[in-house]
DNA sequence: TAGTGGTCTAGACCACTGC
DNA sequence: CAGTGGTCTAGACCACTAA
């Protein structure tokens, strides 16, 4: 492959690299020639090079350290399987302390959860869904994930004080299964679930925690659970780098 | 606001104007200055501006037309919801041919489609769903979708040779409720699904028929159904721009 | 013809890494 | 210190649109 003159020259950069990390020419965790000597095997510049290579890191290809290199990642991309994470079967499974952890064992993975909880006013699109008053406040578990050791997902739940209370959820441990089992074991278990699913840059303090490029992209998913009675219990926001999850949901039929 | 020295200038360049887009500076449908006058403003040369433009335009904020300009999007999300969209009801609600036509419906936009079925040698990894033989045959409908004259969606499905058949499936219209209502109607209803979501950039014709830019993203789902006997009976593999999309699934759950 | 964005270059300066 | 990528500039040429 050779650089053509009809498509832009950065683009073809970035398709022949492509090309080559994916037929193995480049393997994960592999580094890419120095931009210089890049810029000399295509024969154009080294800022159409620097282009090139912001195609794959958007993509989240590669991965680039300062004064390193561009390494070539290696993706294993996390399965989150709706609804089976959220059956207690799976949560609890191998002892594991909720759906991420669970997750992370199925595909081999260490994982690892930063717990931070406190009574907090809740941001007004989830205030909305509970009809909360303006500047009452609600329970967040604020959640930072890692499997292994690469930061993987961020998610803040918001929960009524009084059902957080009900459940004992304002530890950072809430033990075997995680919330949804101690909602169950205080007799208001959630009968129904909704997750809504965007996509869109992540903001700048979740680019760092999550180690992203700015360029690259998240899931923001928004959940809301229900109890039997159809008020909602928790609302959960998501954020999780598209590069690193694949999301599935099943659903029976009645034709 | 205005350019610091931190931050690189191309990001503050996208900052700032995102933020006068969001809060109305720029209306839907309006033209920002021209990238000359940019760079003035912002005390930049042209290249750095027209990075930072790339930014929104990879959001899909804004949309670039040669010798035109820059114009801002109007952007209203179509909502799928899932299982709805596969309920019987609902897809034949207002006389619509399958469930796009009744979820832009439901949001006042008009809609079109075009068909196209062949036989093919489906893809290796849809063959592999339903553990057909190399080079065997399938149905394929291949629609293009649009919502109002915005095209908004790629979606082929694959369905063995005699269910397609039986259902029949090979004419371009399939009648109200579409194709899983004949599939209904022939007496072998669909009774589960599998929607797995993947984010990635779009490949250069699919990006032509979408109206995208590059280096915007696409939702690439893969629906699979299957019947009572368990039996893959139709796989779908989606494409749909991130940003016209919205996707909701919902579920029942035991606790 | 004038104005728009698309792209490329050569050179530069910077921050960071590892030796 | 040398090597890496991050970024910016001034100027240039091109393709496209509208008048």
């Amino acid at each position: 492959m050779s650089i053509q003159p009809t498509r832009a020259e950065y683009r073809q950069v970035a398709d022949i690299l492509r090309h080559e990390i994916e037929d193995g020419t480049y393997a994960p965790g592999s580094t890419l020639p120095s931009e210089p000597r890049l810029a000399e095997r295509f024969g154009v510049s080294r800022p159409t090079i620097n282009k090139g290579v912001a195609i794959l890191r958007s993509e989240g290809l590669v991965h680039v350290e300062r004064g390193q290199g561009v390494t070539v990642r290696h993706i294993r991309a996390i399965p989150r399987v709706v609804p089976r994470r959220f059956e207690r079967g799976f949560r609890e499974s191998n002892g594991a302390r909720g759906a991420f952890a669970a997750e992370c064992a199925s595909v081999g993975l260490d994982s690892h959860t930063d717990v931070e909880v406190s009574r907090v006013v809740p941001p007004a699109a989830v205030a909305a869904i509970f009809a909360l008053p303006g500047g009452m406040q609600m329970v967040r578990r604020r959640r930072r994930m890692y499997a292994g050791t690469t930061p993987a997902q961020l998610a803040d739940s918001y929960i009524p004080l009084r059902i957080a209370e009900g459940a004992d959820l304002e530890t950072a441990d809430t033990g075997p299964g995680g919330t949804f089992s101690r909602m169950a074991d205080d007799g208001n278990p959630v009968t129904r679930m909704a997750e809504t699913v965007r996509v869109r840059t992540p903001e700048p303090e979740e680019a760092a925690f999550l180690d992203m490029e700015e360029e690259q992209r998240v899931y923001a998913i928004t959940r809301t659970s229900w109890d039997a009675t159809r008020a909602a219990v928790e609302v959960t926001l998501h954020v999780l780098p598209t590069h690193l999850h694949e999301l599935t949901y099943e659903w029976p039929l009645d034709g």
